[in-house]
DNA sequence: TGTCCACTGGAAGGGAGGGCTT
DNA sequence: AAGCCCTCCCTTCCAGTGGACA
């Protein structure tokens, strides 16, 4: 037998024409149902064209409202339009989920206003923060021209980190003399403001656009519009994209839930040769999509906090349902003992239970059961095609012998 | 109506680890 | 090398909580 093994994969007949638009990092040219959260966006943001500070921005909605792809687009747009008409506009965005702490996101700009030639970086660890905050400061000065500093999911931030950061961003413009600075924050928490200094409050909030979630129409829209440059035009089997959007309304009304259904439909009826995406491809992408985000989550969560999810999984496999933050804890603490790991003190624990319900991975809801105390009632919330005791027999040697008995690992000698 | 349970969750701070400056 | 700074993970302390029960 010659040949490669690609060959085949080649020559077989594919039902894309340009799968990256089917991505939600892609940005079109059209953001359907949006051009009013669009015009708000641009109607501010025209002051920096005239040099001037356009106000701070507070964008709300749910996950996949669309809130950073306008973001995105508008600030493109704006961007080149600086070019041609001679006004330096920079737009620097920073997703504060991964970038969480007051001292990264200073970084964070400082660094991406470094010319390509320049090289010196401002470390991610050893400054104290108000040299950064200096360093930005200075190097915004340098390049002059208005900056619109765009930070995603601020909320995460605010809670994690407090308010410093926004104090300092939202009163730069009092340092800055060659250069104007404008904030946006965009936030999945309506309340996330509760938790900021009333001086932050206002300074932020001089203008809020609320991005409603997407209707079951709206999703259908856009699926038609991505899908008609994303996919062959005979690719896709009758109400394939009315389920897509249902499902995907359901769920909050997320846009990116929808694409990634699409797509995901898509290739698996492409894996299968399939001429044409069907229902049953919906259907099995859904249960897929929910199998790929969870596993990677649970892969990298930190030993002990595998521990506390083994300790859930162990109580639910005896039998045990609603199980409370105390019993976890015992569960857990013979756990450690099992794999020969120190064990955590229970307020420990009970962040970990809440980190873990954060995550999705379980949820725990507070109730009080009267004179027998108050905890939180605890399930594993897990889709069936998710072996987590797999997971995480797989991800860390060391806690391998708590399934030992269900999992042996093929140990090569 | 007051007590009590089994916690929750905020606050403060310790210490290890990584890095910078002097 | 010493001193300083930041992050991360963790402990300790403690006030607060909702509702069953005496």
């Amino acid at each position: 037998m010659t040949g490669n093994i690609f060959d085949e994969a080649l020559e077989r007949a594919t039902l894309f024409r340009n799968k990256e638009h089917l991505r939600h990092s892609f940005r079109p040219s059209h953001l359907p149902h949006r051009d009013r959260e669009v015009e708000q966006l641009s109607f501010n943001l025209l002051e920096a064209l005239r040099g001037q500070i356009p106000s701070n921005m507070i964008l709300y909605g749910v996950t996949g409202a669309g809130k950073t792809a306008v973001t995105s687009f508008v600030c493109n747009q704006l961007v080149e339009k600086g070019e041609q008409i001679g006004r330096s506009v920079h737009a620097i965005t920073v997703n504060c989920r991964q970038i969480d702490t007051q001292y990264r996101v200073l970084t964070h700009l400082g660094n991406s206003l470094l010319e390509d030639h320049e090289v010196d970086e401002i470390p991610f660890t050893g400054w104290p923060t108000d040299r950064v905050l200096n360093e930005l400061v200075r190097r915004m000065e340098q390049r002059q021209g208005v900056y619109i500093l765009v930070l995603d999911e601020i909320d995460h931030l605010v809670r994690k980190a407090g308010d410093d950061l926004l104090y300092n961003l939202t009163n730069l413009n009092s340092s800055l003399n060659k250069a104007r600075c404008c904030v946006i924050g965009i936030s999945n928490d309506l309340k996330f403001t509760d938790f900021l200094d009333p001086r932050v409050r206002s300074r932020l909030g001089q203008q809020d656009v609320v991005f409603n979630p997407y209707v079951a129409d709206h999703l259908r829209d856009i699926l038609v519009e991505r899908a008609s440059s994303a996919l062959r035009d005979d690719a896709l089997d009758e109400g394939v994209i009315e389920l897509c959007a249902a499902l995907a309304a359901q769920e909050h009304g997320d846009a990116r839930c929808a694409l990634d259904l699409l797509r995901v439909s898509a290739e698996r009826a492409e894996m299968e040769g399939s001429p044409m995406v069907g229902m049953h491809h919906v259907r099995a992408a859904q249960s897929q999509i929910e199998a790929d985000q969870i596993t990677p989550v649970i892969r990298s969560l930190p030993s002990q906090q595998k521990l506390v999810l083994a300790a859930v999984l162990l109580a639910e496999r005896s039998g045990a349902k609603g199980i409370q933050t105390g019993e976890v804890y015992d569960i857990y603490d013979q756990a450690c003992l099992h794999v020969g790991k120190s064990s955590l003190t229970p307020r420990r624990v009970s962040m970990l239970i809440s980190n873990l319900d954060m995550l999705g991975v379980i949820t725990a809801r507070t109730v009080s059961r009267g004179r027998y105390g108050r905890s939180k009632e605890i399930h594993s919330s897990l889709p069936p095609n998710v072996d987590a005791e797999r997971i995480i027999s797989e991800s860390d040697d060391d806690l391998a012998p708590l399934f030992a008995a269900t999992y042996r690992r093929q140990t090569r000698l």
